[in-house]
DNA sequence: TGACTGTGGGTTTTT
DNA sequence: CCCACAGTCA
């Protein structure tokens, strides 16, 4: 998105904030967070962290884990903070109560209350947070902060409105909607696109758009632009088997273009090698490359037998989403290190490393740990010192506050880079993941050296962020981009197939797209075909993977399927049948008809944006120059942008360069001296 | 304290 | 099938 941006109005791109509603309002809370009683460093609770929390609520409560089970409690207490229901509000809401009790768990406002406490002990926010902690910040307006944001956001674009939830929309209006607001509020959606009602996305934000802007003005947009006919007419008739919609009838003029092809196996793993064939074909016959071309399935854990094929079959892919990087458990360790570092409070990353590697701190002493925490509401880091534990055991608990109080200390003079690198090694991680030299352990080791190259380019990154409130290179805002790293920043030049759920293929498109797995309880999922609102948002979804395809698309099930150590023997997806049979090449209950693609038909289409090249530069040879001595007029090298010429040097104090680029896109950057690394070349 | 073993349960999508 | 967790024993 900021690339296009900055297509069209050029570098004053850098000015406009453009992120998800998680990363933008971290990104002012980062600043704010005093004013409500968080820690300017506070801690981003992932999912793992805060179930995790929640269990150890609902332990300390002596509730039974099978009646008050974790996720269930996670998703209403998620579900009350995205409807601005505060844990002191909660017991007067009679529809949640009434609820709880039917399911017989009166206790769950308790739990949100203690589990709201113990994040703000442990100075943390969790992903709802972000957003809710924004909202009261805005709401009780201390300092004005709330004029200084009006100000700062004179205009408003929301992309896939259709996904944002209650609470979303009530900061939005915060922002837009008051006493001579010019109302620069702009949003693009598409209800027959909203899938993330199972997290609190609703379409009533749509709707309600015309009460609350009656000067609202509203432009329908009912040209594909993207998909030739079969497949936007294919699109139309399934969606029409959902009761809740708004009318609309989607046309395009990209001509006919290929039919539906639908592709019937016997075996899920023979679904991977057909489909890896397919693509095969597709390459050789219609000249696509690996970038033109999605796999796109329901769940995450579908991926494993494509990329088993593509791999065979020598086909480059790359998968996205899934267990991320990120989620490592040495990954995990490793920031567990740096985030209790940066915040002692942070009683999550404290459990998780306190006795990793090993220290003879076991569960114990960290049990007593907690009790101590939850007795004298002192927190956990404040009880390393004072829980009554044998003489050894002391001196050991002592050693290890010892050991992140000097991380702490480093942290204040070196980048975040060295620090993680130092923490890495002082930890004993490094030597633990040495130790172990299975395939697996190297694997590991190999993962946190790349998490320490990931941390070395955040560094270095010295472009200047303009009209960003900081722009910071610490550790801080390192652990806050990567906890809400979205699995879009992973995209890389290449040419590779695409691997992903139709969830993240939202926004995207492709000129071939191969939508798998197309069977009754996995697409739709049988968590959701129970109700007609789950099964609607499944069909939706449905429509969204098949409207990714610009001009070939390729649906594929399998009649029998290994799901959970068991072979299942699954009927084909009733959105199979829900196509009109004009817009299927074959039909899938008869043995598949030679295709009926013209030889050497080449394919036409715009040709996606992709990320720029990124420079091949000599980095070995690169010896960056004293700022001091980088002057207007000469002729530089940095290790991304590669050569460039200083235009001019702005500021007194912290210098500022603005550089022209002509390798990479022939622009000006701005440079901040304090960070940059410049070589001098004449 | 920590390694080891067996049992049992869940099982989707994402910030 | 895979993971988490409880219980056992050195």
């Amino acid at each position: 998105m900021k690339e296009r941006i900055e297509k069209v109005v050029g570098n004053k791109a850098n000015q406009v904030w453009a992120g998800t509603f998680h990363s933008t309002f971290a990104k002012i809370l980062r600043v704010e967070a005093e004013k409500i009683g968080y820690p300017s460093n506070f801690t981003i609770y992932d999912t793992d962290d805060t179930k995790n929390l929640i269990k150890a609520v609902i332990k300390d409560m002596n509730l039974s884990k099978e009646t008050y089970n974790t996720n269930a409690i996670y998703s209403r207490i998620s579900s009350a903070k995205s409807s601005l229901v505060t844990p002191k509000l909660y017991p007067q809401v009679q529809e949640l109560m009434l609820q709880d009790r039917a399911n017989r768990r009166p206790y769950i406002h308790e739990i949100y209350s203690k589990y709201t406490a113990r994040c703000k002990k442990a100075g943390a926010m969790d992903f709802d947070d972000l957003l809710f902690q924004l909202y009261y910040l805005l709401h009780l307006n201390p300092d004005n902060v709330l004029d200084k944001y009006r100000k700062k956001f004179k205009y408003v674009l929301v992309d896939e409105f259709q996904d944002t939830n209650y609470l979303q929309y009530a900061i939005l209006k915060k922002l837009t909607k008051y006493e001579g607001s010019k109302q620069n509020l702009c949003v693009v959606g598409d209800d027959a696109q909203s899938i993330y009602a199972f997290r609190g996305a609703t379409v009533d934000n749509i709707l309600n758009l015309s009460t609350d802007y009656p000067s609202l003005k509203t432009f329908k947009l009912e040209q594909n632009y993207r998909s030739t006919e079969h497949i936007v007419q294919a699109a139309n008739a399934i969606i029409l088997f959902n009761k809740k919609q708004i009318q609309k009838k989607i046309w395009s003029d990209k001509g006919k273009g290929h039919k539906i092809k639908v592709i019937k196996c016997a075996a899920d793993t023979e679904e991977g090698k057909r489909v890896a064939d397919a693509i095969i074909e597709q390459k050789t016959r219609l000249h696509i490359s690996n970038s033109d071309i999605a796999i796109l399935y329901r769940t995450n854990s579908q991926s494993r037998i494509f990329e088993e094929y593509l791999r065979r079959f020598n086909i480059n892919y790359k998968v996205f989403g899934g267990t991320s990087f990120y989620q490592r458990k040495e990954i995990k360790d490793l920031l567990g290190y740096l985030r209790l570092t940066i915040n002692h409070q942070d009683e999550e990353a404290l459990k998780r490393v306190i006795n990793y590697p090993k220290r003879a701190l076991g569960k114990t002493t960290v049990d007593k740990i907690a009790a101590l925490a939850a007795s004298t509401g002192l927190t956990m880091w404040d009880c390393l010192t004072q829980v009554e534990v044998p003489a050894r055991t002391k001196d050991l608990l002592k050693k290890f506050k010892l050991l992140i109080e000097n991380f702490a200390q480093r942290s204040a003079t070196v980048d975040a880079y060295e620090l993680a690198t130092y923490v890495a090694r002082q930890s004993g991680l490094i030597n633990r993941l040495k130790a172990d030299t299975t395939i697996e352990g190297l694997g590991r080791l190999e993962n946190v050296t790349s998490l320490l190259d990931g941390i070395k380019e955040f560094v270095e990154n010295d472009e200047v962020i303009e009209g960003a409130i900081e722009s910071d290179r610490g550790i801080a805002t390192y652990l806050q981009n990567i906890a809400l790293h979205t699995n879009m920043d992973e995209e890389e030049e290449g040419n590779y197939v695409t691997l992903m759920s139709t969830h993240s293929a939202k926004g995207l498109e492709f000129k071939s797209v191969f939508v798998v797995g197309l069977e009754e309880s996995l697409f739709p999922s049988f968590m959701s075909m129970g109700t007609q609102a789950g099964l609607e948002e499944e069909r939706r979804l449905f429509y969204v993977a098949i409207t990714r395809a610009e001009e070939l698309l390729t649906l594929s099930f399998a009649t029998s399927r290994y799901r959970h150590g068991k072979t299942n023997y699954p009927d084909p997806s009733r959105f199979l049948a829900e196509i009109p049979a004009i817009h299927l090449e074959t039909t899938y209950n008869n043995a598949p008809q030679a295709a009926n693609i013209a030889p050497r038909a080449r394919v036409s289409g715009v040709k996606r944006v992709r990320k720029q090249a990124i420079l091949k530069i000599d980095t070995a040879n690169f010896r960056a120059s004293p700022a001091s001595e980088i002057k207007e007029g000469m002729k530089v090298l940095h290790k991304k942008f590669g050569e460039g010429k200083v235009v001019k040097i702005d500021g007194a104090r912290d210098k500022i360069a603005t550089i022209h680029f002509h390798q990479i896109d022939n622009s000006e950057r701005r440079l901040s001296l304090k960070f940059a690394k410049l070589q001098i070349l004449e």
